[in-house]
RNA sequence: GCGCCCGUAGCUCAGCUGGAUAGAGCAGCGGCCUUCUAAGCCGCGGGUCGGGGGUUCGAGUCCCUCCGGGCGCGCCA
C-alpha cells in the first residue's frame, strides 16, 4: 500500500533521528492524511507538531530536521518532494511512478484489490439482526441487517476472521405470547369465536402458522390445558417464523454462519453453570432493587412486567453487581419467582461468544442503547474487557413515499414489512440506501426515490458509472483496440489532474476499506463510491468536450486511459461487492424500457 | 429528572477518530450533446458548523454549560 510505504519511511526516519539523539524516542503517534488540496502534496504528516513539545523545539524547525532524516532514509527515491507548510506540516509528494505501480497492483489484484491484513486474522463475532422470532422482519430490522452485513463484510475484507451470528430469543415471555396467539387462531380455525387480547400478535402470519398446526394436530389441543400445548406450539411457531425471517433475509442477500438459540443456552446447562460461576466470583447477591425513578410530578411508575400473581416488589432478587462496573444500578439476573432474566442469559451468551472470539460486535437498535452499559459492565466484571465489545447502534428508519411519511403503528398492525419494500424497490436499492447515512443518525427511506432510475437515486448513479466503464471496454473491443497490459511508459502520459486524482483513489482504496472496517462504518464505502464515480463522470465529460475521450488517436495514451478505466471499473465493482450491491455491465436505457413497455 | 444519540448551505446529509481556505446531492438560475449511454457534466449564488465558555500550536470534531429534536430509563425481550 502506498500509504504504508510513507508511514514506514517516516518511522525509519524518526527512529534514526532518535538514535542520534536529535529528538526523544518515545514519540507520540504521528498521523498521515490526504489533504483536500492537491497543492499540499499526496500526504501531510504532522510528526513535527506532535513531537515538538517533547523535543522542546518549535515545530517548523523540527520539521526541517525530520525532512533531512527522511531524505537520508529514502534510498528507493520514492519521495519526490518534501515541503514544510503551515504550523509545521510536512507535505510529502511521491514520485509519480509510485502511484502508477499501485495502479498496476490494483489491476493485478483484481477482485482482491482492497483486501488487507490489518485484522491480523483476529476472530470477530458480528451479531446482528437478532430480531425476536415473533413475526416477519420490518423495515427497521432491515437497516440493522444491512449495516450489520456491511460491518461483517468490511471486517472480512480487512483480514479479520469473521463469524456472522444471529441470536434467537426463543425462550422468554414473547415467544410464549406468540404461542398463545397461535393457539387462539387455531381455535378460530375450528370454528370458535375468539378475541385477540391486547398482548398478542395480530398478524396474518399467525393464522398461517395456526393452519399448519391444525393440519398437523387436528383438534387434539383444542380444549387441552395450556401446559400440554404451550411448549409445542411455541417451538413450532418459532421454527416457522424463523423460516419467514430467513426468507426475508435471503431477499436482501443476507445469510448467517451461526444461529445461536437462547433456549439452547438453558437446555445445555450453560446458563446454570454461568450463574454458579457468578456466585463463586461474588458478582451476585440477594437483595432488593431501589424503587424505580419516576418522572417529576408523576406518580412512581409501577413495573408491570410479567410478575406472577402474589409476587411483590419487596421480594428479594438475585442481583448482579453491575454498578461496580459503571452501570447505574445493579441488575437482576433472577426474578422474584426464581426464574432468570433476559439479561442473565444474554451475558452468559456474551461470555460464551467471548470465549470463541477476540472481538465482539453487536449491532443493536438505538432503543437498546440503555442496555449497553450493563453489557459492558458484565464483560469487565467477568474478567474480559468492555473494549472487547463494540456496539453499533442503529437509529430508526422513517419510511416515506414521495416525501410523504408512511404511517406505521405496531398496535394497529400497519408496520411495513421489509419484504414489501424489497419487493418494490429491489435488493440493491434497499441495501445501498440503508448505507447512505451514518447508522447512528435517523434515516428517511423514500420508496419512490429508491425506485427511480435517475441520477438523484444514489444506487443508480453508482451502478450507471460502472456500466459506463463497461461500455467503454466494449467499445474498445469493437474498435479492435487490444486489452492493454500495464505499461509504465504509457501510464506516465496520465498527467491530467483528473487522471491523477483517479489514480490516487484507486491506489488508496485498500486504505478506505480498512479505515471503514476499523471504524465499523460501512456507510463510508457508499459515500466513497459516489464521490469516485462523480470524479470519473466529470473527467469523462470533459474529455468528451475536447473531442478526445478515452479512445483517441494516440495508441499509447489510449492504452493508458483504457488501463485506468479498467482499474477504476474493478475498484467500483469491489466497493459495491463490499456492500453486497450488484455491479451491472449495462443498464437498461429509458428508451429501451419504454420500447419494451410499448411493445 | 437522569443517561445516550443528533443539531453543519433553503432541504437531505458527508466531514477520513484534532489539521491548513468547512464539502456533496437536491431545490433555484445560466450553460454544454459528432452517444466509448446528456441515465452525464460545467458554472453561479448560498454558512455566527444550535448559543456561550474551556482544553492547545490548531476544535465542526475533545470537555463543561444552556437551547432544540429523537430514543431509552421493567423482576419485558
Amino acid at each position: 500500500m502506498v500509504r504504508d510505504r510513507v508511514v514506514e519511511i517516516f518511522r525509519k526516519a524518526l527512529a534514526k533521528g532518535a538514535a542520534e539523539g536529535r529528538w526523544p524516542a518515545a514519540a507520540p503517534a504521528f498521523s498521515l492524511e490526504s489533504p483536500r488540496d492537491p497543492k499540499h502534496g499526496d500526504f501531510a504528516v504532522n510528526a513535527a507538531m506532535v513531537l515538538s513539545k517533547a523535543a522542546g523545539r518549535p515545530p517548523r524547525e523540527l520539521a526541517q530536521a525530520i525532512v533531512e532524516a527522511v531524505r537520508a532514509v529514502d534510498d528507493a527515491g520514492d519521495v519526490a518532494t518534501l515541503e514544510i507548510a503551515g504550523p509545521g506540516f510536512i507535505n510529502v509528494r511521491l514520485a509519480p511512478d509510485v502511484w502508477l505501480r499501485a495502479l498496476e497492483r490494483a489491476v493485478a489484484a483484481g477482485a482482491g484489490w482492497g483486501r488487507t491484513k490489518v485484522g491480523e486474522g483476529k476472530k470477530v463475532i458480528v451479531e446482528y439482526v437478532s430480531a425476536n422470532p415473533t413475526g416477519p422482519m420490518h423495515v427497521g430490522h432491515g437497516r440493522n441487517a444491512v449495516v450489520g452485513d456491511g460491518v461483517q463484510s468490511l471486517l472480512r475484507w480487512a483480514g479479520f476472521d469473521v463469524v456472522r451470528e444471529y441470536y434467537v430469543n426463543d425462550y422468554g415471555a414473547q415467544v410464549q405470547t406468540l404461542a398463545r396467539s397461535v393457539h387462539l387462531r387455531y381455535q378460530e380455525l375450528h370454528g370458535r369465536t375468539v378475541t385477540m387480547p391486547p398482548k398478542s400478535y395480530p398478524g396474518e402470519y399467525v393464522r398461517d402458522i395456526a393452519a399448519r398446526l391444525r393440519d398437523e394436530f387436528g383438534d387434539r389441543f383444542l380444549d387441552a390445558p395450556e401446559a400440554e400445548w404451550l411448549a409445542l406450539f411455541r417451538d413450532r411457531a418459532v421454527q416457522l417464523v424463523l423460516g419467514l425471517i430467513r426468507e426475508d433475509l435471503a431477499a436482501i442477500r443476507i445469510d448467517f454462519d451461526r444461529w445461536s438459540s437462547e433456549k439452547a443456552l438453558y437446555e445445555s446447562g450453560t446458563v446454570d453453570r454461568f450463574l454458579r460461576s457468578l456466585e463463586e466470583k461474588g458478582l451476585v447477591y440477594v437483595g432488593k432493587l431501589p424503587p424505580p425513578k419516576s418522572k417529576k410530578g408523576a406518580p412512581p411508575a409501577q413495573p408491570q412486567g410479567d410478575l406472577e400473581e402474589g409476587v411483590s416488589l419487596s421480594d428479594d432478587l438475585l442481583l448482579f453487581r453491575s454498578s461496580q462496573y459503571g452501570d447505574e444500578v445493579d441488575r437482576p439476573v433472577k426474578k422474584a419467582d426464581g426464574t432468570t432474566t433476559y439479561f442473565c442469559a444474554d451475558i452468559a451468551y456474551h461470555w460464551d461468544k467471548r470465549s470463541r472470539a477476540d472481538i465482539l460486535v453487536d449491532v443493536l437498535g438505538a432503543d437498546h442503547g440503555g442496555y449497553v452499559p450493563r453489557l459492558e459492565a458484565a464483560l469487565d466484571a467477568l474478567g474480559a474487557s468492555r473494549d472487547d465489545l463494540h456496539v453499533v447502534l442503529i437509529q430508526m428508519v422513517n419510511l416515506t413515499r414521495g416525501g410523504e411519511a408512511v404511517k406505521m403503528s405496531k398496535r394497529a398492525g400497519t408496520v411495513v414489512s421489509l419484504r414489501e419494500v424489497v419487493d418494490e424497490v429491489g435488493a440493491d436499492a434497499t441495501r445501498f440506501i440503508f448505507l447512505t447515512r451514518r447508522s447512528d443518525a435517523q434515516l428517511d427511506f423514500d420508496v419512490e426515490l429508491a425506485k427511480r432510475q435517475t441520477l438523484d437515486n444514489p444506487v443508480f448513479y453508482v451502478q450507471y458509472g460502472h456500466a459506463r466503464l463497461a461500455a467503454i471496454a466494449r467499445k474498445a473491443a469493437e474498435a479492435g483496440v487490444p486489452v492493454p497490459a500495464f505499461d509504465l511508459d504509457a501510464a506516465r502520459t496520465l498527467e491530467a489532474p483528473e487522471e491523477q486524482d483517479l489514480i490516487r483513489r484507486i491506489a488508496s482504496f485498500p486504505d478506505v476499506v480498512s479505515g471503514a472496517a476499523l471504524a465499523y462504518e460501512p456507510h463510508r464505502i457508499a459515500f466513497w463510491l459516489q464521490e469516485t464515480i462523480a470524479a470519473f463522470h466529470s473527467y469523462y465529460t470533459q474529455g468528451k468536450k475536447s473531442g478526445e475521450r478515452v479512445i483517441g488517436p494516440d495508441p499509447r495514451k489510449t492504452a493508458a486511459r483504457l488501463f485506468l478505466c479498467r482499474a477504476l471499473k474493478q475498484v467500483l465493482a469491489n466497493g459495491l461487492a463490499v456492500l453486497g450491491v450488484a455491479a451491472p455491465d449495462r443498464m437498461e436505457s429509458p428508451e429501451t424500457r419504454d420500447a419494451v413497455e410499448d411493445a
